[in-house]
DNA sequence: GGGGTGAAATGAAACGTGTCAATTTGGCGA
DNA sequence: TCGCCAAATTGACACGTTTCATTTCACCCC
C-alpha cells in the first residue's frame, strides 16, 4: 500500500540503489540526481519501512520498557526520560507492563526478542538475570533501571537505595523516634531491597528497633490493607518508613481511619516523591529520585550499547536520593495513652 | 544470531516450508515430523522475526498510542487497558508521549508510518483529522480515544464528556452555588471542550454564571499557577470546576496559599478521578471515567480492524462518566466578609 | 499391474531495504 | 584520436518469513 523505494526509483528514473545512496550517503550522488530523487520522495510521499531496514540490520530500532506498574507515577516519570532520550535518537519504546509477575515479564521478553529489539530497560521482578540471559547471548543490549547491575553483563542506571533507605532512617531516628515500622512491599522486589538494608543499618548504629511488615503490592490499596491489619494486630510505632510513596498514601488512609493522626501520632515518610506526595491529604516526607534524569540516562546508556557494541563498556551509573521534608513527619512526643 | 527458520529446517532436516507450515498450519504436517520439527525448535530456541513476518504481511502486529501527557494517572490507566488488550492479540504497543505539543505528535505518526503499525490509538492534540489521512490512506487503523469520531472514516472510543461536564455543573448549582468558575486548559484541547459545553448548558439553563480561566497546561503545576493569578486578578466565586483532575489539585495548593479553605470558602471538582483524587489534601470530588475499560474497548476496537479491515465498520463506543462526591464540595453558604 | 487419488513435503518467489562489486559515463591528458 | 581515471550509477544478492504451485510418494481400486 504504502509507497516503497522502488516506486521512488521509478519515479526518478533511478535504480533502486540510487535511491538508497540518497537516503544513506547522499554525498556519493550527484547533486541533480539526489534532487530529482528527493522530489520523487515528497511527490510519493515515501517513508522507509522500518521492518525492512531492520531485516537488513538485524536489529531494529526499538527499545523494550519493562516496568512492574504502569500506573505508578514514578514509572511513567522515568518513562518519559527514556522515551525523550529514545526520540532524539530516532529509536521507539515498547511499553511492557510485568505488573510484577514473573510470568507475564517472561512474555514480554519472549515478545521482545520477537521483536529483535536493540535494548531493553527493565526493572526486574526477580533478582536473577536467567530470564535475560538467551537476549544477552544475542546481542541485545540490556540496561537494569532502578536497582545496580548484580553482574559485569549489563549495564545499570540506579539511585543509591541503600543511601536513601538510610535518609529516612536517619531523619525519623534525628526526630526521636525510637520505634521504627518498615512497611515493605512483597518480599523479593529487588529496587526495594537495598532499600530495606540501609534503613535497617541506620537503624542497627542507632540502635533503634525496628518492625517489618509487608504489603501484597506496591500499591495505594495494598499500603492501605496492610497497615489496617497491622493496627488490627496492635501494632504500636511512632514512626512509618514505606518502601514506596503509593503505599504511604495508602497507610496514611488507614492510619486516618484508626483515628491516628499523620504527624501528631506517627510520622510517615514515603520513597520516591513521587508528584502527589506534595498534594496529599498530608504533604508527604518522601526521598526523592532523580525519575526523569534516571530514565534519560538509561536510555542513552542503552541506545550507545547498540549503536556501537564493539566499543561498548558496562557501565553503572549511579544517582543520588534526596531526602524531602514535608509535613508528614514530626518531632517524637511523649505518648499520652 | 539468533537462530532462523533455515536453521530449525536444517536440524530437522525438512525443508524451509515444512517449518513454515508447522507453526501456521500445523494440520497440513505429517506428526511425526512435526513432532521433530518442533524439537529442533526447542532446542534452538528459535522465536520468529517479528520484523520478516512483517515485511511480508505488510503491517505490524503494533499499535501505537498516542496520549499528550504520559506523567497523567488518567493516560497511564487508559494504557494498561490497551496494553492488556494487546498483549491478549499478540500485539506489541509503542508509547508516544505527544506531549501537548502538535509537532511532536506529528513527528510521532511519522515514525509510526515508517514502523507500519496496524493501528493507532490516539487522543489528539488538535481537533482535525487531516495529520492522520496519510495513515488511513494506507489503511491503518485509527481509534480515537477520549473524544467521540468527528467523521466517520474512524472508530472512537469515548466518554460523554457532554454530559460529564454537565454532571459536574448540576453538582454545583444543586448545592447552591451562583458563581461558577471554569478551569479549562489550554484553548483547543478536543477532550475538552465538550466537557466545557456540557458545563456551559447546564450552568445556562440554570441560569448560573459561569467566569472562565485557562491554564496554560494540563498539569498539576499549571492550575496552580493559573489560579494564582486568577486569584490576584481579584477573581471571586464559590465553585470551581476544572478540566482535569491535575488542575484541580494545583488549583487548591494556590487556594490554601490565598488562605481559601475549600470546601469552606470554595468547592472544587475535578474530572478523570485519578486514583490519588482520593487521597489528596481534601479528598477530591470529580468526575469518574472508566478509564481501564475505555483503553481496552479502544484496543479491541482497532485490533478488531487490524485483525478484518473488510468486513470491519467503524463504531464509536461511548462509555458513561459518573459523579464521585468527596470532600471537595460543600452547600454554598452565605459570605462573611 | 496400471492409473488415479490424496496426503505430505518441497522449492521458488516475493515483501523492502542496504551493500558492494561491477559497469557506465564524462572529462582530460597524451 | 585513444586510453585512462574518477565520479556516478547500476544490478544482484541477502536478510527471514509466508504462500502457493509443483513434485514426490504410498496407497487403493479396478
Amino acid at each position: 500500500m504504502a509507497a516503497s523505494m522502488k516506486d521512488v526509483a521509478a519515479r526518478a528514473s533511478v535504480s533502486l540503489g540510487t535511491v538508497s545512496n540518497v537516503l544513506n550517503h547522499p554525498d556519493l550522488v550527484a547533486t541533480s540526481t539526489r534532487l530529482r530523487v528527493e522530489e520523487a520522495i515528497r511527490d510519493l510521499g515515501f517513508i522507509p519501512s522500518a521492518a525492512a531496514q531492520q531485516l537488513r540490520a538485524g536489529r531494529a530500532k526499538v527499545l523494550g520498557l519493562v516496568v512492574p506498574d504502569i500506573a505508578n507515577p514514578y514509572f511513567m516519570e522515568v518513562a518519559r526520560g527514556v522515551e525523550d532520550a529514545a526520540l532524539e535518537s530516532g529509536y521507539v519504546v515498547i511499553l511492557c507492563n510485568s505488573d510484577e509477575q514473573a510470568e507475564r515479564e517472561d512474555r514480554y521478553l519472549a515478545v521482545l526478542e520477537s521483536q529483535r529489539v536493540g535494548g531493553i530497560l527493565i526493572a526486574p521482578v526477580r533478582k536473577s538475570l536467567k530470564p535475560l540471559s538467551r537476549l544477552l547471548q544475542h546481542g541485545v543490549a540490556v540496561t537494569l533501571l532502578g536497582n545496580a547491575a548484580i553482574s559485569h553483563d549489563v549495564c545499570s542506571a540506579s539511585v543509591d537505595d541503600t543511601l536513601g533507605g538510610g535518609l529516612a532512617a536517619e531523619h525519623a531516628i534525628e526526630l526521636g523516634h525510637t520505634r521504627l515500622v518498615w512497611l515493605a512491599g512483597p518480599r523479593d522486589i529487588p529496587r526495594v531491597s537495598d532499600r530495606e538494608a540501609g534503613l535497617m543499618k541506620a537503624a542497627r548504629s542507632a540502635k533503634v528497633h525496628v518492625t517489618r511488615i509487608a504489603a501484597a503490592q506496591m500499591t495505594t490499596a495494598a499500603g492501605d490493607t496492610a497497615m489496617d491489619s497491622a493496627l488490627a494486630n496492635g501494632l504500636d510505632a511512632t514512626a512509618l518508613l514505606c518502601a514506596n510513596d503509593l503505599l504511604a498514601l495508602g497507610a496514611i488512609r488507614a492510619l486516618n481511619r484508626a483515628g491516628l493522626k499523620v504527624p501528631d501520632d506517627v510520622s510517615v515518610i514515603g520513597y520516591d516523591d513521587i508528584e502527589f506526595a506534595a498534594s496529599a491529604a498530608v504533604p508527604l516526607t518522601s526521598v526523592r529520585q532523580p525519575k526523569y534524569e534516571l530514565g534519560y540516562a538509561a536510555a542513552k546508556l542503552v541506545i550507545g550499547e547498540c549503536e556501537d557494541p564493539a566499543t561498548h563498556a558496562h557501565q553503572r551509573v549511579q544517582f543520588q536520593p534526596q531526602l524531602i521534608v514535608r509535613a508528614s513527619t514530626a518531632p517524637s512526643r511523649p505518648r499520652t495513652r
